[in-house]
DNA sequence: ATCATTGCAAAAGATTTGCAAGGTC
DNA sequence: GACCTTGCAAATCTTTTGCAATGAT
């Protein structure tokens, strides 16, 4: 895990609109009202979410503050290229969190509830450095999930839809 | 992570193809032409691979040993259920390691070179089973990847073609 | 006015499925 | 012979792209 990622991104002095709108500066881009509310609604409440929720959480088409797919697919690539969101994989389909502003933190991921819980443990972000360190590696970020279940998840759930396991 | 995954997975008694033929048998299914050219094939090497380099490695449509694309792919997922490959994601694909027989381990990814490469820290799983149990989190496995650029990636490689990047 | 952005339709990439023909026990 | 498997074609799912119309500066 680099400086860049462990220090940093807590004590932030904008917003993630500011930030966005500096990003957007510099590249010659315009702030849209597309990009104004995926910004507002992404930022809103502090959850894991795959394109699909997004999609589902919006207005439909022919409804006021519609976005299309393809939009929402360019602008989350846009929020992860202006450092918003972290983007990674499960169960075949792209998630993303909160990044700016967010502590650094990795996850467990209840089998059976589908659910992604955060922890933070600085031991381990230091005995990856140092393993890194030991192969000559340079890091610019990791990603742990540990599967299993949840002392919530015991209390048996249903859980999405999902292609093979991967672990 | 278990002690199932941390132990007893290597000092094992018998081959891939009989633990497969026992996976069949209780399954009532059989073995077969293909089934048996791709464990001898997924098994002559231990390397990382996607499905499009195995069908790359694989003889063509109308030559003999051919192997069908749903095929591999049903097979492949035959074998993970077996526990003789482990399947995790990587740029948006599935990407498939040997599991049975094979001491559990990690990966630092080189973004340069596109390159997996495997380490073992025993730390790191005893700090990974001591952070479980603090959140009462019953593990069955976990996935690292450590993304970053290898000492060899520092040698300016090209890389394979991938999605966005996922951290 | 210029040039970025959007939505639509379609394409692309990865994986899965229905089904008739063929293979295994 | 019973029924599991295969290959083909087509479907599915997720994400990306071409392009004409629209919008931001």
């Amino acid at each position: 895990m680099s400086q860049e990622e462990s220090l940093g991104k807590v004590d932030v002095s904008s917003t993630p609109a500011q930030r966005f709108e500096e990003f957007l500066q510099l590249r010659g881009m315009r702030m849209t009202e597309q990009r104004r509310l995926l910004l507002d609604h992404v930022f809103r409440r502090h959850e894991h979410f795959d394109v699909e929720e997004l999609l589902d959480q919006l207005p439909r088409r022919n409804q006021p503050g519609y976005v299309s797919r393809p939009t929402v697919y360019r602008t989350l690539s846009e929020f992860v290229d202006a450092g918003l969101l972290r983007k990674f994989e499960l169960d075949g389909r792209a998630v993303y969190e909160h990044d700016y502003g967010y502590p650094a933190h990795d996850h467990f991921y209840c089998e059976k509830s589908g659910k992604l819980i955060e922890f933070q443990n600085d031991e381990l972000v230091e005995l990856i450095r140092q393993i890194a360190a030991q192969h000559d590696f340079q890091v610019t970020g990791h990603r742990l999930i540990i599967h299993g279940i949840s002392r919530e998840g015991r209390e048996q759930h249903p859980r999405r839809k999902r292609r093979q396991d991967m672990v």
